[in-house]
DNA sequence: GAGGGCATGTAAGACGTTACATGATTAT
DNA sequence: ATAATCATGTAACGTCTTACATGCCCTC
């Protein structure tokens, strides 16, 4: 099988205990959205995929009337996962318009720069607000079910958007001050 | 003109002095790579794109033989970059495989966690020594030309490699007093 | 009975990368 | 001479998001 960058997510949600492609998207959307997404189109193909290659199956499992798949991994999968974990990691890509816009920001006034670091300093306290919220959750499976990779990931990304913050307040700090030593500038 | 995501990357090369698509890659992959890529197969067709629209001026300029397009923004391709400027960001996205290993790694055993961190400190080292090799470049072009964004930025990215690197230093020394203190689990 | 959540899926299109094709110039 | 760099582009392919379609269940 040919991994597309969806396939260790699946095997991955499913290993930490999902059983259908929506519970794969919940937890995706309140737990690895921040560094890696992924959405339906992705989901629902790719868990047909690697059903036709062995690593899940899936059983017809309806609640009442309402149709539902209830999935699981294979031993192929559990080993295709493994496998993958145990290489070095080799994407890590970063989008950040705020920065992009920063990069630029020589065709704007002192103060409008300053605006603009507001900015995106407000983007990084949202992330953290949208990080912390779930915590208590990531807290509890932690201890209850002894699941310490996302707990440890959600907090690498609440303390890397505490320090995004304290890099803007410290730039705008610096900012203002030049701007208070050669007023004309502003 | 509906933006895309290349137009002002485009759109602030120009600004900042490219002369020509080969330029804007350049100067792209050199400085905004880490938050922004930008590939040949995007930035010649926007730069058509972007002509058609009216926003950026092309004209003939062969060197000797070999031939070459001269670009340069118009009144309108200016306004263009300034209003976008003067927008709050949206965009912030993230995409790392070592969290996402990381978030999956319960699968693993502690010694095999430790490893991993210890990759993922590896790759935030490459990005560190990749910004901080162009470091200079970016302060001559901020004291001699006076372009204090793309520095700032730089900055950005540097430190923030340094933080994740000390994270990861931190979690690797909190794993393995754990693992001292339990020592069955490694 | 209305709205929200559970659940599965697809289609269209936007987005992006890679590889290739071409050819001149410059430095070794 | 030959390799690297300057320079412009396209085609194919893969990825990803958005929006839509469908329908049941549960709570208010």
């Amino acid at each position: 099988v040919q991994p597309t960058s969806t396939t260790f997510v699946v095997l991955g949600m499913l290993k930490l205990g999902c059983r259908t492609g929506y519970e794969i998207k919940q937890l995706a959307d309140t737990s690895a959205r921040f560094f890696w997404a992924a959405s339906y189109g992705q989901i629902y193909p790719e868990l047909r995929r690697l059903e036709e290659a062995g690593l899940v199956t899936s059983e017809d499992d309806p609640q009442g009337d309402r149709r539902r798949r209830t999935l699981a991994l294979t031993a192929a999968g559990e080993q295709f996962l493994s496998e993958w974990l145990h290489q070095p990691p080799h994407v890590l890509e970063y989008r950040d318009e705020g920065l992009l816009k920063l990069f630029f920001s020589d065709a704007l006034l002192a103060s409008e720069r300053l605006d603009l670091l507001h900015a995106v300093r407000a983007q990084y306290e949202e992330l953290g607000r949208r990080l912390t919220a779930i915590r208590p959750l990531a807290e509890a499976k932690h201890t209850r079910l002894g699941q310490e990779g996302p707990s440890l990931v959600l907090e690498f990304g609440i303390a890397l958007s505490e320090w995004a913050v304290a890099w803007c307040e410290e730039q705008e700090g610096r900012l203002r001050g030049e701007a208070a030593r050669r007023p004309a500038a502003s």
